[in-house]
DNA sequence: CAGAATCCATTCGGATACTG
DNA sequence: CAGTATCCGAATGGATTCTG
């Protein structure tokens, strides 16, 4: 790698000043893949969410997709996993505290994104 | 152990009654892509917007995903190109009114994303 | 119940070259 | 300048099968 630079007080070389929406990459990359957004809405919906119950939600979302997307979010931690020791085996998923803020700010976009697709 | 009350009406056709957030496909599909939020948010800031001064913007992405995901926000509404008879050739985007609703309601999020990333 | 593992079709996006 | 066209590797996500 060439350039890698660790400190940024200030890209010389970035043209986009604004608030530099063009070189997200970290939770971006994350919330673009399929239901991410959702994923986290849901799990703000309904509490601490069975695995269960989330797929259900989803209703036609495959068990290797969406076992991908939680863990993703839990690596990433905005989700929290939670796993009793029981017979049946139970885990709750949960937002974590950086989970509930993006949830929050990602309310208003799906709530209008919900609006307009009735 | 009391389970969590849910006295919620329990709609016939969706298992998430919240707000349904998980049927989402239209606008979220869209958004998915590479570059599409942060693309909404840059026209947003930097107004009318040419070509280039976008591409710039970004700074790494070519050409032609940055062209697809110009035509599919055009094309579902979210941007607006007027194109110039002159020479050279002028093309401006802007936000559409969906748009601009669409971009603050964005706003909190990368704006959230961006901070975090610094 | 809550996944993990594997395989695979499809999609996506970057590189490159070319154009009105 | 503002793209389009083409090719192609990489990534994504679904189906299926299996498990503690």
């Amino acid at each position: 790698m060439a350039e890698t630079v660790d400190d940024r007080p200030e890209p010389p070389d970035s043209p986009c000043d604004i608030d530099c929406y063009c070189r997200l990459d970290g939770l971006m990359e994350l919330l673009s893949r399929r239901y991410a957004m959702q994923l986290i809405c849901v799990v703000g919906a309904i509490g601490p969410a069975r695995y269960g119950e989330i797929e259900d939600a989803f209703d036609d979302v495959s068990s290797s997709t969406l076992s991908s997307r939680l863990d993703e979010l839990v690596d990433a931690d905005y989700l929290d996993r939670e796993q009793y020791a029981e017979i049946p085996p139970r885990v709750e998923y949960d937002l974590t505290d950086d989970g509930d803020e993006l949830c929050r700010r990602l309310q208003p976009l799906l709530e209008w994104a919900a609006d307009r697709e009735r």
